[in-house]
DNA sequence: ACGGTGCATGAATCAAGTG
DNA sequence: TCACTTGATTCATGCACCG
């Protein structure tokens, strides 16, 4: 696990096994170059912010705050950070398969030069994501509102990517069953998941915390998938991605953040397989005929199906068809017609009265579903 | 208040008295244009947001969402959006006063490109503030994550200014001592605030909350400030802005707007200048002891107070403590004791009979600062 | 005067599979 | 690529209406 690559080593070897789960040494784009077209199933990237300190902060107490001031977060201009932003966005696009996803993180400083750099670029922006901190640092100088959020963008490799993998029922299921929304409130990493140096300094000046990633995997992209983190410091993204039974590669220049990544990756234990399951909704679930409830029984033909309130009724004919008032078609079709809609889901709006109450037609197919499981 | 100009008879006209709270009406950069350099304080935009929407999106239920399709906020591609937005934003850096701030508001469809070309025109970020809104419109196909926010930035005239206006105690005040951070909560603009028309029909399709605007206001600017929006739509920055004691200039093109606009800024009567003062103070609120209001006779020792439903009730003390059941302490202290809980605020918990009704102890505080405030 | 139910609606880049 | 079919999909709030 997390195998340290020598970028020379890697010519775009197309063998994914010579690079999966692995760290590539080396700068970004010229890393990104090595990597076969469409091999990567999503994207996590935090590149440098490109933060513009003055001076150095001090706290009320005259303590100095350790800022961020690391070599590689040093651009001459607005410019050159556009240039490296376009690079490593260009090699991170052609790498990304057709249906797969990109998430950037940054902050007021860079997040907006990057999110239009990624339009111009035609990714397609699916969602900017606000990371609320319940722990932010304070705004030591009373001169600006607390810096208290980071954002996020998530977008599709271009417009016309439907398919990509969101994950909808499962976030759903995870956040009391109302849709997961577009801001997220999680601590920053500290404690014992902050990785410090023999010095008891932090190894890294922006370790991202581990849930925050966790949602980010378990959001848009599937068990197995191959998550790639162009900036991968010290693998808080391989971390997560190996727990949740994903793969990673990570690409990282300083042997520094090398070196406390690959410990902590081999550290990880995965999840197991069934814990991984994810929640899926009935888009997944294999397809059933309403004929195919008409040829097991479970309705026949000359039977009459209403909706809930017993407002409309149509028959069941024996081809698989429901007819009513003259006319007759799909339960979708025919449903949509009785109400005077353009579209209609037939397997919830007819109902069949069980002898007792009205029970959608749904639960039917329900019990299709189960007898083809059983198969399995 | 509220006068409509005609455009054509503003000439960059330098008496303040010819354009301050009026609104002119035209093309967004021609009219900015009329204005004479640095004349404004503070700057609030909310411009097009360039939505770029398919076909038609239906709720689950069928029915239609009304979504933004008016001709304002149609762009033939990124690059004219872009051109259109360095053209107001240059004239709006001309008519701000050097030491003057500017709020743009925006989502994830528009903001990047705005942020990225204030930063290239010199604009430096001061913050970028979430607008969390309590009540988002779902995502109704289960594709994306819920959009519940909007972006705005915050940036001064140029890196060198540091005098900008940002009334940081009173928003600490405000905001339960602690320092205001950078993600806000605030509903959609709804209900009696929503300007509807004679059809029942919204006016405009982005009316903006106004407790946004008012905090946006009472954050950066000072009674008397000169504010203009030069995209006034329904003019709720003009009707905060006169409720808050500030000016406003508006900007807009569409005379439906222009009407209703003038008829709500009308309506709006400015708070009083002991209230402003109060809300504007450099200091926090004053605090007020339990027992001032006992020195000061607005309740009496041997008095009772009980919570909002008569279920516990307790006597006050001469020295401004509270008896019940054999113990004594603070209103605080004894307000958590009676219900068993760990902290209380027993400011709002405890309650007065005033002959009538019972009422919180919290009022005759404010009766207290208010004898405070007109010391001033 | 209430409480409960039903309905409308908000800056939205909102489907997927088959032939 | 287009046309057509199948069938999946919503949260908070305000207000009208009713009993």
């Amino acid at each position: 696990m997390a195998a340290v690559l020598p970028l020379a080593d890697l010519k775009r070897q197309v063998a994914p096994d010579t690079w999966i789960n692995s760290i590539i040494k080396g700068d970004c784009v010229a890393a990104l170059e090595a990597l076969p077209d469409h091999s990567v199933d999503a994207i996590f990237a935090d590149p440098p912010y490109n933060l513009q300190l003055g001076g150095n902060l001090h706290r009320p107490d005259q303590s100095l705050v350790d800022a961020v001031d690391d070599d590689w977060d040093q651009f001459a201009s607005f410019e050159a950070y556009d240039v490296f932003t376009r690079a490593w966005l260009l090699a991170c696009r052609r790498v990304l398969k057709p249906n797969g996803t990109i998430w950037v993180i940054g902050s007021y400083h860079n997040i907006f030069r990057v999110g239009a750099m990624m339009q111009d670029l035609n990714f397609w922006l699916l969602n900017d994501i606000v990371w609320r901190k319940t722990n932010p640092m304070p705004n030591f100088k009373g001169r600006r509102f607390q810096n208290a959020h980071e954002t996020m963008i998530w977008a599709s490799r271009d417009a016309k990517a439907k398919s990509y993998t969101f994950n909808y029922d499962a976030l759903k299921a995870s956040n009391d069953d109302v849709q997961m929304r577009s801001d997220w409130l999680f601590p920053i990493c500290s404690g014992g998941e902050r990785l410090k140096g023999e010095d008891g300094k932090k190894v890294h000046p922006t370790q991202k915390p581990e849930p925050l990633l966790a949602r980010v995997i378990m959001a848009s992209t599937k068990p197995g998938d191959v998550i790639l983190d162009p900036f991968f410091g010290t693998g808080t993204t391989g971390a997560v991605a190996k727990r949740l039974g994903r793969n990673f590669v990570g690409i990282e220049r300083e042997q520094d953040y090398i070196d406390a990544a690959s410990a902590r990756i081999a550290a990880v234990e995965p999840l197991g397989k069934a814990e991984l399951t994810v929640m899926t909704g009935k888009k997944q679930e294999p397809r059933v005929a309403f004929n195919t409830l008409v040829e097991s029984g479970l309705v026949k033909p000359g039977q009459v199906l209403s909706d809930a309130k017993r407002r409309v009724s149509a028959i069941i004919r024996a081809d698989g068809t429901l007819a009513a008032n003259g006319e007759a078609g799909s339960i979708h079709r025919l449903g949509a017609k009785v109400q005077g809609l353009d579209a209609c889901n037939g397997w919830t709006f007819w109902h069949y009265d069980d002898g007792k109450t009205l029970r959608p037609i749904d639960e039917l197919r329900s019990v299709i579903r189960s007898g083809m499981a059983k198969l399995d």
